[in-house]
DNA sequence: CTGAAACGGGAATTTAAATTCCATTGAAAC
DNA sequence: GTTTCAATGGAATTTAAATTCCCGTTTCAG
């Protein structure tokens, strides 16, 4: 990979390939510039230069600058290159892909092609979990569980094996945020001790899907029990956790040849972190 | 008669429409430049009106009087038409929201208003995200990972900060399949020493974004000196571990005001891990 | 703190492309 | 056969884009 040369390149793969290699070598501006080409190849292929120094916030002299350091002679070259990677993208105008999900029930979609089948159902489920979102994560519970977070003493984050990667995350952000967290680990088999010090004045955030896990279920209930707020993630309205709950979401519901979508709830877990932190953004405003 | 007029004309299919309306008024010449721009819409979005007039065999002065014949200024005006049309085409254009983002970063998208943009915007990002799967983790390269995972003695997980959830979820979907897994969670302090039994029988699976962790870089580096194999899951070609990588997966280039996505990078753990659930079933039957 | 080297902004210049203009051709009318 | 006029080729001009160059600014070494 050290030893790329110019000569050799010819496509957009090949072009880019280049420019990683060289990426390191170059100035700031400079991997700006790299960063955007690597991004937008349709914006690098059509525009004017004059249009993309635009975008990117650059003089444009400093694309030819940017091109002359990977050893081309002007910026024009290297729109050649993606301008001929564009045209190769065309003929096949699979860009709506529900005449591709028709063609895998048929079976006419080779297998062989590029992609996946099974990857591609995947992914259109996980787009599917993610669009449900924008009818359960509301405006009003969002507030609603932003307000029991801002105004707890502690916040505790629960979630075992395959929603153990959402408490985590909301763990770390959380901190990020400077809420006073803690994160319900079972370390050595201490749930039930580390949830013993749950108060009124505190707030648990409870994430649970199938098979929904004990440990997780009796801090909540012991949670409720103590009157503090429990924020529910979890998958449908019958899960043990919803009644428990003073605010809950539903995300996550689907599953695929027996590989439940995970996506759905990671992306609500980050949309509470962003209403978290604009609420806290609006607060210092007015502070 | 013709009710057909210039002014609707937005795409390229109205454009068509027009030009059939009005082609029988044509002369001789313009109708062969007519027929030339209905077949050939890519060379006529993207040639230099110099090279098209050279492939009609006609003076480029010709295609001007074409242009205006129909009511056009010039023939760059009917240029724009086919560049707009061709971008539409190209895959992956439908799920485009970059030029959202880009608003929203401008702050001209209206933060305060009654529905939360930035939420929608954030689940727009994220559903980009996991389309762009669709092109980056092609079955080739999802194979050569689980050959990588499959062969190996011990696969070793790495990530930190934003990263971690991943692997973790990578740690715990491995283990369910009975991979051999180890998780270098860094607790402690120890994540070099935890590293160093890495050799070249094991593969070593690397998560990292931005900013790029001094200590998970420094582990890939010593993994891949080791002879291990190394699997990156990272966000750009410009990412350090890339070239340190025997296959990488990017993913979550996108970052909402201030706020990375994560989506796609768990559905492409996802994948990866479905991938590998496959194989192993495969191999199971014939043995 | 000082000086050298690299970097980057922006005007000036060059180059290329688009458009106009004019002379010529060729076809139709008388 | 001559006249007329739209159609066309091709040079000339204008316009726009790409590239160069100069100079102020930053960065880093000593």
């Amino acid at each position: 990979m050290t030893s790329m040369e110019k000569g050799q390149i010819k496509d957009v793969d090949g072009f880019n390939a280049y420019l990683a290699s060289r990426f390191d070598g170059l100035s700031k501006q400079l991997k700006k510039i790299a960063r955007f080409v690597l991004d937008n190849p349709i914006d690098t292929a059509l525009d004017t230069a004059a249009e993309i120094a635009g975008k990117i916030e650059v003089q444009p002299s400093s694309l030819i600058r940017f091109a002359q350091a990977l050893g081309f002679d002007g910026f024009s070259e290297i729109q050649r290159i993606f301008r001929g990677g564009l045209v190769q993208q065309l003929p096949g105008y699979s860009a709506n892909y529900s005449h591709r999900i028709e063609k895998l029930k048929e079976g006419t979609e080779d297998t062989a092609s590029s992609d996946h089948p099974v990857l591609n159902v995947f992914i259109d489920a996980n787009i599917d979990a993610i669009n449900a979102l924008r009818a359960d994560a509301t405006e009003a519970k969002l507030n609603e569980a932003v307000g029991y977070i801002n105004k707890a003493r502690h916040v505790y984050v629960v979630g075992q094996r395959r929603s153990y990667p959402v408490a985590i995350y909301l763990y770390y952000m959380m901190r990020n945020l400077d809420v006073p967290t803690y994160l319900l680990d079972g370390v050595g088999g201490l749930l039930p001790e580390q949830a013993n010090q749950i108060g009124p004045e505190d707030t648990v955030i409870v994430v649970t899907f199938p098979n929904y896990s004990d440990q997780v279920i009796s801090i909540a209930h012991k949670a409720a029990e103590n009157g503090a707020k429990v924020v529910g993630l979890t998958d449908r309205l019958v899960s043990p956790i919803v009644k428990l709950s003073d605010v809950y979401f539903l995300s996550d519901k689907v599953e695929v040849s027996g590989f439940r979508t995970v996506a759905g709830t990671m992306c609500l877990a980050q949309a509470l972190m962003i209403a978290l932190g604009l609420d806290r953004e609006t607060a210092g405003e007015n502070a």
